[in-house]
DNA sequence: GTCTATAGACTGATAGAC
DNA sequence: GTCTATCAGTCTATAGAC
């Protein structure tokens, strides 16, 4: 296989279940059998293969967001499919978002990666106000406040929630957490 | 002055500015002005470091939240200085609730400090369903979700937003996410 | 591309003098 | 209680053979 794919998904499991500074190319090394000075033919330094994980990271998550989008579904349905995202990212609450993990430990990353973990709130942000505004027209979603507002505070609840399951190591308080944003989406599909 | 409580608040400073796994007995060392094997004495290992930190941040935090209740206020007015406990907890964006930090590094922590860090986690959901109880009665929140629903999206509304804010170095995006929140809240204080 | 070997710094922790 | 000295282990990173 791709050793480079291998360790960056090995790196961003790892960064996701234990943060930044809880993983080494050791660990990298152990898990996809070879020996960490291989390593660094590939990633020369630790930030390295941090910006590329959150390059790599942020192409997904923005693709998947994309797809929502051209569903072309009501905001209602859209957002069920961005909360969903985030749900599927907790894995049995093994994982957080891998800008929730990275946040939490800013002051050990460098300022490329700094960069990069800001465009991410930033493209989130402007994804979801996008999303709440199309709420205004579609009526989808009730008791709107103003779209920004609104997307600020849905992306911390997200990443909030995925904080607490974390803690517990269970997906139950992400859904509890949620629970009073997706009473307020019309129509919620069939099962 | 205490030695032990120069050590655990420096501690504390450090792992909400850089996680559990960000600090070492080296630093708190040099902070404070004694050498790294002393710290031993006070605390052999890092887990009963740890441990203490969470239970004396956990009794000054319940502590403020006590006192909150006690004053008889509106549940909009005991919402309010809830969430002016994380603001302030914010310090110029710089730190983030222990808690919120130590729930990112969960895999690094032990048993007994997984389990304060649970306890601190019900007992604010706790505290936080019988704010919203009162809301029921005194309608100071506008909107109301059933209690329990309330309290755990509060909770993770607040914690999420703290690590927004951390990633920016800024208080702004606190306060731009709790903005649809405290939307809800009747008759403000004055200022 | 991957290896062995190694560097230099750091980790939490211990023994024992004062 | 704090110190010096030291331990065994880890960390990221580099040099150079294959």
């Amino acid at each position: 296989m791709d050793t480079r794919i291998s360790l960056l998904e090995s790196a961003e499991r790892a960064v996701r279940e234990r943060g930044y500074n809880g993983f080494s190319y050791a660990d990298l090394a152990r898990e996809i059998g070879i020996r960490k000075a291989s390593i660094h033919y590939h990633f020369p330094t630790k930030a390295n293969l941090g910006s590329a994980m959150i390059e790599r990271y942020s192409a997904r998550f923005f693709g998947s967001l994309a797809d929502i989008a051209e569903t072309g579904q009501s905001a209602a349905d859209q957002l069920r499919a961005y909360i969903q995202v985030y749900r599927d990212a907790l894995a049995t609450g093994t994982q957080v978002c891998l800008c929730v993990s990275l946040s939490a430990s800013r002051d050990s990353l460098s300022s490329e990666m700094l960069d990069r973990l800001n465009r991410f709130h930033e493209d989130s942000v402007a994804w979801l106000t996008q999303l709440f505004d199309r709420a205004a027209q579609d009526k989808s979603i009730a008791n709107l406040a103003p779209a920004d507002r609104e997307a600020n505070a849905a992306l911390a609840l997200v990443e909030g929630a995925q904080l607490l399951a974390r803690a517990r190591k269970d997906v139950a308080p992400f859904d509890q957490a949620l629970a009073t944003l997706t009473a307020r989406l019309a129509s919620p599909p069939l099962h």
